[in-house]
DNA sequence: CGTATTTCTTGATTTTTGTCAAGTGGCAGA
DNA sequence: TCTGCCACTTGACAAAAATCAAGAAATACG
């Protein structure tokens, strides 16, 4: 199975090794770099990506400062989802963080898709109800925990993207201020 | 066209009338008492219900307290959605705050749907989209937002919740403590 | 290399929010 | 009507987090 198949089937669900091919083969590679963007604040979000290599950082602006809602590393998708199904314009901006490297499907292609694989609805469905139960997830961290619990929890999961990302983008993910991120940091290491 | 139905359409998008009524009457209309469980936190979610009259409360422990995710009124749907689409435990209990009549279909009859209406995917897909793009607005008033303005942006939208739900609830909901919810109340008024 | 720029850290301070404890008021049920 | 819960409020205080300002470290780039 290539890179691409396992990001697909761990979205989607396992998908029948021939069809997964076919779905496969609609994607097509393309290079973004350093600070261009994948997708446009105000635009449709054309398409739906997978990361190969690289870092891409979903944000939006306030009136005075940007929020990152969400980075993507390798085998992470990047859309704005409801600018991509529903054809709207995108409240986000998608952001290469360093040269990147994805698998992007047009709109037109993942249609398309629908007509190829019987068993299609249903796996588009497993995928928006994932992405549906991270939210939930993340919704939950806010409710029940501090920043600093927060910042624990999300580096247990996520060591790699330490070394890689501007840090003051995941104290924005994460709902605090750099400042804030770095005490915290600064208390886990001594 | 019934109550329920605009319910229905509200979350699924424009239905075919005809269709609309076959879904429609799939649904079975049920009461909850007072302080009673539609889910119990645990157990699989066994159907997705729409409010008719009360208020139905979802809700989920921690160690030491109750945390409510979600407060469903009049034609607000209720039901752990990844646990009666994927048939996995519930982490989420529901309970009615008041005796609350409400509109239920059954997983069995929820399959049927797909039977008897030809775009029926399409339209779950849209209601799982939609329910995806709720939780990305409210993860955004987590990242952008006070406690304060959480409260007025939730206030401004939902004034007639105020009048007939305990505010910790509501307080919970928007992440903060009864204690402060009632210092912003108590600002707003004088 | 060295310089400029960005990112991160640190300290001092303020603001926001939580915690604990006590008190008020309504309302349901004996 | 009285009693006993609840839900809500309030005050005093503590803790968490934001802000402002300065400096250090890392990185980019000529």
């Amino acid at each position: 199975m290539t890179a691409l198949e396992e990001y697909i089937n761990s979205f989607f669900g396992i998908i029948d090794p021939d069809e997964l091919a076919v779905i496969a083969d609609l994607f097509k590679k393309s290079s973004i770099r350093k600070g261009d963007y994948l997708v446009e604040s105000g635009k449709i979000c054309g398409q739906l990506s997978f990361v190969e290599t690289g870092l891409l950082r979903m944000f939006e602006m306030t009136k005075d400062k940007e929020i990152t809602q969400w980075i993507s590393a390798q085998g992470y998708f990047s859309a704005d989802l409801s600018s991509f199904l529903f054809e709207t314009p995108s409240r986000l901006s998608i952001q290469a963080i360093e040269d990147t490297e994805v698998y992007s499907i047009s709109k037109k292609d993942y249609l398309i898709i629908g007509e190829l694989v019987p068993n299609w609805h249903a796996l588009e469905k497993t995928f928006i109800l994932r992405c549906f139960i991270m939210l939930e997830q993340r919704i939950w961290t806010h409710l029940s925990m501090t920043a600093e619990e927060r910042y624990h929890a999300f580096f247990e999961n996520n060591k790699a993207l330490f070394n890689k990302v501007p840090l003051q983008y995941i104290a924005s993910m994460l709902g605090m201020t750099p400042e804030t991120f770095s005490r915290i940091r600064k208390k886990q290491f001594q």
